[in-house]
DNA sequence: TGAATATATTGGCATATACTCATATATAAA
DNA sequence: TTTATATATGAGTATATGCCAATATATTCA
């Protein structure tokens, strides 16, 4: 059983343009704080705040290594979160805004890796 | 192609319980305003608010007879408007407030067909 | 035309949310 | 322990949204 609750709060959780193309970022792989700073070119505390947006309604989770948090969807099919989360990640691809997304991303990812060698 | 405006605003126009609930009312059968505000019972500005919402976002289409106003889902499926409605009836079915409004709605819509006899 | 019914709109008030800037916390390295 | 880096949080401001009460509009019927 789903709860009325629960489907809001997700949906409503996802209803934002920064919150969309963070999703998006995050449908291939885990990220860091930073990767999806540099990607979305947005300041830091507002990544930060809608990240902790979706952490608090159980549509990302986090964990920490070393300096670096990183960030992964939830997507346990069984919850209302996951329903949600496949049902907007089977759409992704008619929209071109993720598409460039996801270029940006690999670029700044490329320079990250060549400045930092990490992963 | 998608746009993510209309992903994002169409999220956002369902991102409501009152709003989920409406939708959910209108899985099956076209409405008036007055066999929602019944069913659910709220305000009729409150309704007539939500329903202008979905109707601006497309979600809902209405229709005039008389002095009733008819709403229906936009379910087409190549729209985003259709895509999300699609994927939030087929989760419908597991939201147990929602069963329990579509029985209130039958009980109201006997009342108002005895009181009335339209439709 | 006037009265009744159904729906829409407006204004006021409370709350929620987004953004920016500044600061605090956590970990790593020197 | 100090310094640097990554992330989180707090304050202030602007905007959006929800609800209610009152009012306006539209349609039907007498």
């Amino acid at each position: 059983m789903m709860s009325l609750r629960a489907l809001r709060q997700t949906l409503k959780a996802c209803a934002d343009d920064t919150r969309l193309r963070i999703i998006n970022l995050l449908t291939e792989q885990e990220l860091t704080v930073k990767d999806i700073c540099a990607a979305l070119t947005a300041n830091q505390p507002t990544i930060s705040k809608h990240l902790s947006r979706l952490r608090l309604l159980r549509v990302v989770s986090d964990r920490r290594e070393g300096n670096f948090v990183y960030y992964t969807l939830n997507k346990n099919q069984d919850s209302p979160q996951g329903k949600v989360l496949s049902f907007l990640t089977s759409e992704f691809q008619e929209v071109k805004a993720f598409a460039k997304d996801k270029e940006t991303l690999k670029e700044v990812h490329a320079d990250s890796i060549k400045l930092c060698n990490r992963t």
